[in-house]
DNA sequence: GTCTATATTTGGATAGAC
DNA sequence: GTCTATCCAAATATAGAC
């Protein structure tokens, strides 16, 4: 039924304005209920328990996440690239805090997403490690090394500067500083053999 | 009175103890009283509210950075001393991820620190900016670039690799490559004039 | 300072009528 | 599917005896 589907995701979208409001952790369903004008047992019509809700939520999120990563126009130029992933990727998890919250840092106790919803969340890894692939980035090293420079900017902005770009606008400086690094390190062992 | 010290000291301990093994929001005074043999309105004698205890615990979590931070071996080399203040930073982090987020992410509802201990924290800031200076870091953006490499390994390894070492083994490299990048601008702008 | 007893609130979740 | 009524558990916090 299109109804049903429809509720389940005015649900959904009534639990993340909620938790944007209030934290992940504060969501509670007479709250929920009430916002979407139901009774709190109703919701039991449309989700098993509570962590069901949360884990549509995760599922949502790492759809959005494999969404508009498939978009992203690549060039084919390695450094470009390697921009518009960084770019990418600290814009998405600032846009939400919540979201990010939900999908890379686990903070509701009691909450692991079910199988199906992780998957996504896996589909989507793989296709980056793809992605870095492609722009030459296949040592596991400096894949992570990248990585954390994203979740650092990303960290910071949202924990000192929320809602500003104080952290974001150096993204490109530090892909920059990041490439030229790569690109020394494969000289030297160029130069070794 | 240090007996009443000593009551004050056990319970916050007892209190890290529970937060590291259910979450910094799994935290009750029911449990918090059973570890150390009261009940809980006992500990009512000893802080205000819940809230206190997470206050007594932030100060505690701040005094520990600030303490283990002057005790820091400089050598006056600014690559040396960068790679220090990162180690140190991401050790200090990693070695207690309920710290680190309750000093950093804040992520207790309805929990702000004191002013008394809020201005622990903003102390050590403080230190850590001249130390950053002393080392030849006076652009805001650098410094901000250098925490960001640091809280971004901190936090992909909290993460992903809990108890690991897979990000906090590339601290002394992010570091060299940090490095090389103000270097590198320095340079440039020294040309310029 | 510590206890028992209890107030009060707020959760998630279920039973059963309609 | 939605409601009312209710259960049950857990939480913070207070009152007052000892």
């Amino acid at each position: 039924m299109a109804r049903r589907e429809a509720t389940v995701a005015e649900i959904v979208d009534a639990a993340w304005e909620l938790c944007r409001a209030e934290g992940l952790g504060g969501l509670s369903l007479r709250e929920l209920a009430a916002k979407v004008g139901m009774q709190p047992p109703s919701l039991y019509s449309y989700f098993a328990s509570k962590n069901a809700i949360y884990d549509a939520m995760y599922a949502q999120g790492a759809q959005q996440f494999a969404a508009r990563e498939a978009e992203l126009a690549f060039t084919g130029d390695p450094l470009t690239d390697m921009k518009l992933l960084n770019r990418f990727f600290v814009e998405f998890c600032t846009e939400d805090p919540v979201r990010y919250q939900l999908l890379y840092q686990r903070p509701v106790p009691g909450f692991e997403p079910s199988a199906e919803s992780f998957a996504i969340s896996v589909q989507s890894l793989e296709a980056t490690q793809r992605r870095f692939a492609e722009v030459g980035l296949d040592d596991q090293r400096m894949v992570d090394l990248f990585t954390a420079i994203g979740t650092g900017l990303t960290d910071q902005q949202i924990s000192n500067d929320p809602g500003g770009d104080r952290w974001t606008r150096l993204g490109d400086e530090a892909t920059e500083m990041f490439f030229h690094h790569l690109q020394t390190r494969r000289t030297k062992r160029g130069t070794r053999r």
